[in-house]
DNA sequence: GCCCAGGAGCATA
DNA sequence: TATGCTCATGGG
């Protein structure tokens, strides 16, 4: 199944998804109350905006978005996400602030490692580290590393993510016949291979995936019959 | 009560 | 390289 033609479909049936949200613009014309700004990609970044993206990309590590507002707006009133703050903090008190997001000790300490990086990166935060030095801190795995790269720093790189292996696997009937499964940089470089190298449809696709996983590619109860991707579905021609 | 959610590290084989 | 286990809250 072509990723572009997945892509335009999921376009078409969804519309702009106006990723990555920023809490700290919400008042802003053309941003939601949430954050999320459809339609609007090239604005530049502050440091604590940037770093706002980095900390939710921390926190949403096998997580519900809605808890991990929670926890941004908590650490949004104490420290407008200031990475100095996540390194001075001690262990429990940022735990604390996160909790909502789950696996608190362990975000916690991700958390504090990674403002380590970037504070002792220093001036060189204007420019992206290199993938292979966010993979090297501890808490940053390859989907974390590569929505840093692509949503803090406009990096032309896919995201790839548990929502579209599955979506994925399904269109190609992978799993259950002969075919294995797709890996996380199998997928990705199939991604790179047929989309246009283009920031804009990388933040979108990856956004529109998510969107798709949550509406209709759900991981059971599928709602195969209203999917827009149903035509051109193998799940959907075996189980029919 | 169970399952899942915008994963990653670590031990084991 | 490839599984299996652990981490943990909150909503459906």
């Amino acid at each position: 199944m072509n990723s572009y033609n997945v892509y335009r479909n999921l376009l078409s049936a969804y519309g702009p998804q106006g990723w990555w949200p920023l809490l700290q613009r919400n008042s802003w014309p053309g941003y939601s109350q949430e954050g999320y700004h459809p339609g609007v990609y090239s604005l530049g970044l502050t440091p604590n905006e940037r770093f706002e993206i980095i900390t939710g990309a921390i926190l949403t590590q096998n997580t519900s978005w809605a808890n991990v507002r929670s926890s941004l707006t908590t650490l949004l009133m104490n420290c407008s996400f200031g990475p100095e703050y996540l390194r001075s903090a001690g262990h429990t008190e940022l735990a604390a602030l996160i909790r909502s997001s789950g696996y608190y000790n362990q975000k916690a300490k991700k958390l504090k490692t990674t403002a380590e990086f970037f504070l002792q990166r220093g001036a060189a935060n204007d420019t992206p580290p290199s993938r292979k030095e966010l993979l090297a801190i501890w808490g940053i795995g390859p989907e974390t590393a590569d929505s840093i790269l692509l949503y803090a720093y406009h990096a032309p790189v896919c995201v790839v993510d548990a929502y579209s292996m599955r979506i994925f696997n399904r269109l190609e009937y992978r799993g259950s016949a002969e075919e294995g499964l797709w890996t996380y940089m199998g997928l990705q470089g199939k991604f790179h291979d047929e989309l246009p190298a283009d920031v804009e449809v990388f933040n979108e696709f990856h956004a529109l995936l998510v969107e798709h996983g949550k509406r209709y590619c759900t991981s059971r109860n599928q709602k195969c019959s209203k999917c827009p991707l149903n035509s051109e579905c193998r799940f959907v021609e075996q189980n029919s």
